[in-house]
DNA sequence: TCCTCCATGCTGAATTTTCAGCATACTGCT
DNA sequence: AGCAGTATGCTGAAAATTCAGCATGGAGGA
């Protein structure tokens, strides 16, 4: 996992990109916790920078950072070490947390497109 | 998030105790990716139950190492985090990514688990 | 034009993390 | 009893991380 290798702050750092695809220093600021200064923000991500995590384009006048590695590929690291660290490899126990952690806004439409996902998986699986 | 906090190798090293449940310090060294001496690992211990992470129970003459927090706990508080980090909260895009994550090896029978979890929540959600 | 605001780039230092080594103690074997 | 093997407890220091401050430059309004 990418995120494994990283330090307090620059993990924090990366979860705010990949949660909102791309961000200003500032905007990384306000929406860190306990957020240190400014530059203290800044030098964090010159050094994600120059290790290679992160990239980032002028945009009116401002940097925006984003992650280098693409969030489809994140997305499923980030599942398969959960996986394996918390549900012993197994979906289903996975699932059954989902489900237990979404409960309260959990909606007809989500549990029907999950059922209609599985479904399919059924179908190309067999 | 708990391990949120922690910095590299006390992430590190509370992940293996989640993985296993518990383990003695020489475990969790062999477990460790590039450990470092096994000395170093004790002091990661050291300060992890200083921190009120973890605790130690004397087991044949060796002290073993388990989480504070309990497993289910850490279970939800880690689907949750990576729900929102990576999925915008919505349990369904989560679980699109968790069965092609592990389309390999999904069995019939995860699947017909999954359905029925999903099918009790929609009673249940009713 | 000048001034303010808000950026970046960089440096050096405080703090935290990480680490190795040494002293000590206990088990089990010879 | 003595030794080898394997624990723990602790200390001090190396390395990495985290941080604040200062210099600089462009945009935009007075």
């Amino acid at each position: 996992m990418a995120l494994a290798n990283l330090s307090r702050r620059e993990r924090q750092i990366m979860e705010i990109l990949y949660q909102r695809g791309m961000a200003s220093a500032s905007e990384i600021r306000e929406a860190m916790e306990d957020a240190p200064s400014y530059s203290a923000v800044r030098s964090i991500l010159r050094v994600l920078e120059n290790k290679g995590h992160i990239r980032h384009q002028a945009e009116n006048f401002k940097y925006v950072y984003l992650p280098v590695v693409n969030r489809e590929k994140a997305k499923r690291s980030a599942v398969k070490h959960v996986l394996g660290t918390f549900f012993e490899d197994s979906p289903d126990q996975m699932v059954a947390a989902l489900l237990d952690v979404s409960s309260k806004r959990l909606k007809r439409e989500d549990l029907d497109r999950m059922a209609e996902l599985i479904e399919r998986a059924r179908r190309e699986g067999k």
